[in-house]
DNA sequence: GATGAATGAGGTTTCATTCAT
DNA sequence: AATGAATGAAACCTCATTCAT
């Protein structure tokens, strides 16, 4: 369910020729990438993986380099998309509000638990050194579309008299990393899959606190 | 002021002979490892930057994974001593609970934006799937033992019925997070140095939010 | 002056179709080659200084073996005409002798000094191991039908009574070395402008000493 | 005769150590580009023929392109030195000059046509434009020091009246030139051997040729 | 204990060439 | 006839590791 290639159809056995390639490159190219490491993988693997020649990668995207930051770009907006879409059930009216904060937050949990993801951030913290400008896409994209859209999802709600905060950006941040912050210990930096209750114990708990310090009284 | 180096005086000087040679790979080694990475660096890099010969290194440590590990955790509970240490301002009589937290927090976020403390993560993140067992020591020595040393602190202070909270350990993984998950896009992941106004501004924002849910009510 | 493709219309441009295709495709392969050498020249670079595109040239000239020696044996043609249009000025009624010697001289250096036929040496002698039968078609058609055209020259002025010699051959031969051998060198093997000067001296020492041991005495 | 290895024994089958895996490289290589060209000549083939591992040579000679210049002035080197010796012959009291002049010539041609010269001088046409400093070492201490010390002794012989001339630099320049300019074509650039007695006779022609420009007469 | 020299294995990249359109 | 895309082979070079001193 996390793997990069179910987004789409598994094109590597189809013979549409050359735009099933270069996606079949890069989808391959990623696999490796998230299990080898930059400096490890080689463009033999990524090129066995997808089912080309070694020089199709090259034609395709100029070199190692290129390949990884494509590589790394393209996951990073289908993951993007997805925590976003989690967002959508912040919308319109909201009854039960912690309710919503944790099924929302359960949501954005199963995204930043993925292996897309985790594989995502791994390999970033590994080579941002290397790739400086390449966490201005991946993080921008990610996280940070993230917490602005949620930052405007809580506005509206401190706007409707649900929510008392100043810094609806702050208040965003703060959510996803209760959320987080947590999980990422007990995961052991996502080679060990946590259990379902562990996250659900997770997610409740930023959602108190998070309602405690937020939360407007009924009256 | 954090280099691997300074907490020890520069051994590499000094011709005290076999011990310091041991310390000057150790040093070298994380220092080449932060800035290439554990597949890039290389070892007769390692030898140069500690001034000794290729051999002399495998003499001490086995080879490359040894000497990585060895690094790794030699760094790391460098980077641990330091960030237990702050949190003895938290210990006794607290006056000003809200200024104390902050005044931790900020000690906190100071040793978790070092520039050790950085390369630390990056490594670990980077080669987790290769060193397994790494994280164990590394993640043990540093985040665990905070968390739980801090979970001490949390639970004294509220059989003191200065804190309203169940679960100390939950509490303090909760603490951390509001400090540093809103730092870790700030600093680009450690290549960018956060202003001490941005680093303030998060501490205060990270202790009001934290108070606001665990802060029991003055009578 | 020197490039390959003045002694005809520039054809790149023109819509004729197919030959100018294969004029273009030679001219570029020899400039390619001229360049990088052989080993180094790449089908790619040729293909793209032809403007067209890379099986353009294989339909062509079958591989790189045959567009090399086509691209050679054609050069070395057209460098050879030029050649044997300057001894024209040695023929009919010579009333100056040394004057007009210095007069072919000089040309058949201008020819010999050529950028095409510089880098026509310089390919025929480093590719002469993996093209054996080259050499038959460029030196035949260069040098050695110049030599003979020149010892037929000498022959008549021999019989003429204006030189003595037995073997016009070897006059001939001995009548280009002291035109050439001296200016290898100063040339750098091609990579150097000699300066005007430097040729005519070169010339004038030259057919001073052919003239002391061929000329015939005055009566 | 001929072959780069025979100025000293074969040090490939000795335990020497070092300074021989050192000059057994150089040999190998220059027996490799002379067969292969540079750019179709492997470090594979010459660590092979060395009898030693590829990363050797590069250890030794840093890549392909030192390990090319290196070995050209080698081999260069080595010929100069015997073409020099050549010319002892012509040295104190010459009774005979043609003679003198014909023993020094076949001297010369042999140093010329011998398989390490044609070697050279075809590897440095080659690449001259890849190396263009490479010039100045092989030409250097080959032709150019030849027709300097060449011209010394013409300059003594013309001192002591046997020759009339100038300019000893050109007359040395033409000298060579009426020797090797007529066999270049003959020996179809190195690759077929000269019988002796066109050798010879090239000899004879040149030296005629010479001394009835230059030869003092005999009162 | 420390070192200069050497190595086997493997890395990224380029090339001449061919296929299907 | 002309081309964009793909490929098998091989190039140069680097690395972690060991041996003999």
């Amino acid at each position: 369910m996390t793997g990069p290639h179910l987004s789409t159809t598994d094109s590597r056995r189809t013979s549409r020729g050359r735009i099933d390639k270069r996606e079949a490159i890069l989808d391959a190219a990623f696999v490796v990438f998230a299990k080898e490491g930059y400096g490890k993988a080689g463009v033999d693997a990524i090129a066995g993986e997808a089912g080309v020649a070694k020089p199709t990668v090259y034609n395709h995207f100029g070199g190692k380099e290129g390949l990884f930051k494509e590589a790394m770009t393209a996951t990073a907006e289908r993951a993007a998309a997805k925590s976003l879409a989690v967002l959508t059930r912040l919308g319109g009216d909201v009854d039960d509000l912690p309710q919503a904060l944790r099924d929302v937050g359960h949501g954005l949990l199963l995204c930043y638990t993925s292996d897309d993801a985790w594989a995502l951030r791994r390999l970033l913290h590994a080579e941002i050194s290397r790739f400086p400008d390449l966490f201005e896409k991946v993080w921008g994209s990610g996280p940070h579309q993230l917490t602005e859209a949620l930052a405007d999802r809580l506005a509206r709600l401190a706007l409707a008299g649900r929510l008392r905060l100043d810094d609806p950006v702050r208040a965003a941040e703060q959510f996803v990393a209760l959320l987080t912050g947590p999980i990422e210990g007990r995961s052991v930096l996502g080679t060990r899959t946590v259990p379902d209750d562990e996250v659900r114990a997770t997610v409740a708990a930023a959602v108190e606190t998070f309602t405690r310090a937020f939360a407007a009284p009924r009256e």
